[in-house]
DNA sequence: GATCGCCGTGGAAGCGGTTCCACGACTGCG
DNA sequence: CGCAGTCGTGGAACCGCTTCCACGGCGATC
C-alpha cells in the first residue's frame, strides 16, 4: 500500500502539500497540484481512513442503533436512512439491538468521534444522561420514533393516530372495540404504542363507550402474539366486533386468529392496524399509515446537517399520519341480541 | 477523553504495560494488572478504536455489500448476518448497492484492512480481479448467492430449484408453463435466476414439452414487473395454465395480474414462486424455499473463521432447497379445446 | 558466589495521515 | 530600491495506540 510519503516522493513535494491536495486546499499552485494528482494516479494511492480519522478526530461514519429485524417497520425506516446517506461521504455502521442490554452496550460504546461521528437511534428511548454525554463529546444524536430531550427528534403523533383508527371503527358503528398493544412496561422502553392506546381510550370516552379492560391485551409486536391475543378476545363471552391492533404485525395475527375461529373479515370482525408496512397493501389491511421511509430519511438529513456544522435546533418534527381504508373494516353487524355474533363461532375453541 | 498515557500515569506504570493489560498479555504481574485496571475504572477509560486500528493494521469491522432493499430476500439474509455477528467483536458496516456503479465503487474502496477486515458480498458477482486484489491485501471475502473463484461461497442449487418448481407444475398436468425471470444480461450480473431458467428448460425437455419462447419474459425482481409481465402472458392467444416466477416478488405480481384479468388462482392459473420470503406464507404462495437466513449466517461464520486465522478452503457450500406447496398451485384445468381457458377472460385487456 | 537466563517493565519508534509553523520567493507599495 | 505582506511550500509535531528493544532484578545453575 502506498502512503502519502510515497506520493510526496514521486511528485517531488512535501507530504504536507500532498495532504493539502487531498483535502482540496486552495493554497496549492495548479502546476504542483497536477504533479501530485498524477503521482496519486500512478501509484493508485488511497488515503488510509484510519490514519485520517485519528488525525482529524473523526471517523466519517454514522452509527444507527436499531431494534433490527424484530419489526418490519424498522426495515422501512432503514431504507430511508440508506437513501438519505446515499451520496454522502459517510459510512453506515449498524448496531443491532435485540435486547435492552444490547441497546445500552451500544450506546455506551460510543464515547466520542472515534467510533461514530453521529448517532441515529430508531424506536428506542435514550436516557437523558447518555444524550448529554454524547452531546458533550461532540457526537450529535437524532432520535426517530422515540422521545428524548435536547436533541432533534422525528416522531409521529401516535395519540392522534390511535384516535383516527378508533374513530374510523366508531364511525362504522362498532361499539365493542378491542385493542392490542404491547406491554407499557416492556424492557425496551418503547412508548409509541402507549400513545396509540391513549388515543383509543380518548375516542371511546368521546363516543360515550365504556372501556372494557378485558378487551385490551398486550404482547410483542409480531404476528404470533397478535394471533394469540386475538384468539383470547374472540373467546370472550361478549367478543368485540372490531379490533384495533397497534401494529400491522399484530393485525396480521388478528387476521389469522379470525380465520382459525371460522370467522370472516370484515363481515364478522373489522380489523385495523398501524404502520402500513409493504405487506399490508398485499393483504388489503385497513391501517393508519405512518411515513416510515420518510422518517428514516429525515432523521439522517438532520444528522448530516448537524455534522455539516449547521446544528439543527432540538425540534420535534412531527410527521403526518393517514388513514388507509382497505378491505378489513366494514360497518358493524346489526344485532338485537348482543350475543348474536357468538352464534356462527361453532369451531372457535 | 482520557488516553492510555493518563491511565499509565495514574497507575504509576508505563503505557506499554497498560497496553499489555488491555490486550490480555500474560506477561504482566497480577498486582500491576490490578493497579492498571483500577485506574481504567477510575478514569472510565476506553481505547480509541481508530488509534488501535491504525497501529494494528486492522479495524475490527466487517463490510457487507448488499443490493439493499430491492429484494426482500436480501433482508432475510441480512438478518442471518446480524445474528451470526452477534457476540463477535466486529462492527458491521453496510454498503448499500442500488446500481452497478455502486457495487464497483464500494468494492474498489476496500483496499486493505483499514476499511474492513473482511468482506461479505450478497447476491452480486465479484470480478476475479477484485477477488485477487482483496485476497492479496489480506482481506478475506465470502460470497453468498453469487459465483466467484478462489473464495468460500455459499449458494443454493438454483438449477435444481428451477427443476423442482417446474416438475411440480408438470406433475399437476400443466403443459403450457410460463416463466418469469430477469434479463440474463442485467447490469448487476445476477446469475441465480439464469440457473433457475435452465432448470425450467430441462424439465420441459424431459417431459417432452415444447419450449414456447413467447411464454418466457424478463424483468426486474419486483411486484410491478411481475404484474406487467404476467399480464402480457395472459394476453397471449394461447396463454399458459401455470407460471413459474423465479422470485416470490414477481410471483406476487403474477397474483395481482391474475386478479386484474378476472381470473382465479389456482383454478384458472397455477403460480409458483422462488425464495419463500415471509410474505409468501401469509399469501399462501406455493414456492421453492431457499434458506435465506441461514445463508447469511453461514457466510458470516465462514468470514469470522477466516479472520480467526483459520482460513476455510474456497469451498462451495450448497444449501438445500425445498418445495413448499401452498394454495396457488392446482391440477391443470381439463380441456379439449386449447383455447378453452381464454373464454372467461372477458375483462382482460 | 559469579554467571546465565528469564520475567516484568519502561520507553521509544512506528502506524499514516493533518495541521501548524517557519521560511524563501515574489509582489506591491512608499 | 528597500521593506512589508502574501503565497506556496517543506518539515515537524501530533493524534492514541501497539510492539519491539533494552534493561534491571531475581532465581537457578555450576
Amino acid at each position: 500500500m502506498p502512503t502519502i510519503a510515497d506520493v510526496a516522493a514521486h511528485a517531488g513535494v512535501g507530504q504536507g502539500t500532498v495532504s493539502r491536495v487531498l483535502n482540496g486546499s486552495p493554497k496549492v499552485r495548479d502546476a504542483t497540484r497536477a504533479r501530485v494528482l498524477s503521482a496519486i494516479e500512478l501509484l493508485d494511492y488511497r488515503p488510509n481512513p484510519l490514519a485520517r480519522g485519528l488525525s482529524r478526530g473523526r471517523c466519517q461514519t454514522l452509527g444507527v442503533v436499531v431494534p433490527f429485524f424484530t419489526h418490519a417497520s424498522a426495515i422501512e425506516r432503514l431504507r430511508g436512512v440508506a437513501s438519505g446517506l446515499d451520496g454522502s461521504r459517510y459510512d453506515l455502521v449498524l448496531f443491532n439491538v435485540e435486547s435492552p442490554v444490547h441497546r445500552d452496550e451500544h450506546i455506551a460504546s460510543i464515547t466520542g468521534r472515534d467510533r461514530a461521528d453521529g448517532l441515529l437511534v430508531l424506536s428506542l428511548p435514550v436516557a437523558d444522561r447518555d444524550l448529554q454525554r454524547l452531546t458533550a463529546a461532540g457526537v450529535p444524536v437524532v432520535l426517530v420514533d422515540a422521545p428524548g430531550t435536547g436533541v432533534p427528534t422525528v416522531v409521529t403523533d401516535d395519540r392522534a393516530g390511535g384516535r383516527v383508527a378508533t374513530q374510523h371503527l366508531v364511525d362504522l358503528g362498532h361499539r365493542a372495540i378491542g385493542y392490542l398493544g404491547h406491554d407499557p412496561s416492556n424492557p425496551f422502553g418503547f412508548t409509541a404504542t402507549d400513545d396509540r392506546e391513549a388515543g383509543y381510550l380518548e375516542v371511546l370516552a368521546d363516543a360515550g363507550l365504556p372501556v372494557r379492560r378485558e378487551l385490551i391485551r398486550y404482547g410483542p409486536h409480531d404476528r404470533e402474539a397478535g394471533r394469540a391475543l386475538a384468539a383470547e378476545l374472540l373467546a370472550e363471552p361478549h367478543p368485540p366486533t372490531a379490533i384495533f391492533a397497534s401494529s400491522d404485525a399484530q393485525a396480521m395475527g388478528v387476521l389469522a386468529a379470525t380465520e382459525d375461529a371460522g370467522l370472516r373479515v370484515p363481515r364478522d370482525l373489522s380489523v385495523i392496524g398501524f404502520d402500513d408496512v409493504e405487506l399490508s397493501s398485499y393483504v388489503g389491511l385497513t391501517t393508519v399509515r405512518q411515513p416510515l421511509f420518510e422518517s428514516g430519511r429525515l432523521g439522517v438529513e438532520l444528522l448530516l446537517a448537524a455534522l455539516a456544522g449547521d446544528p439543527p435546533p432540538p425540534t420535534v418534527h412531527a410527521l403526518p399520519l393517514e388513514l388507509v381504508v382497505r378491505s378489513t373494516t366494514a360497518p358493524a353487524p346489526r344485532r338485537h341480541d348482543p350475543n348474536h355474533i357468538s352464534q356462527p363461532r361453532g369451531n372457535a375453541r
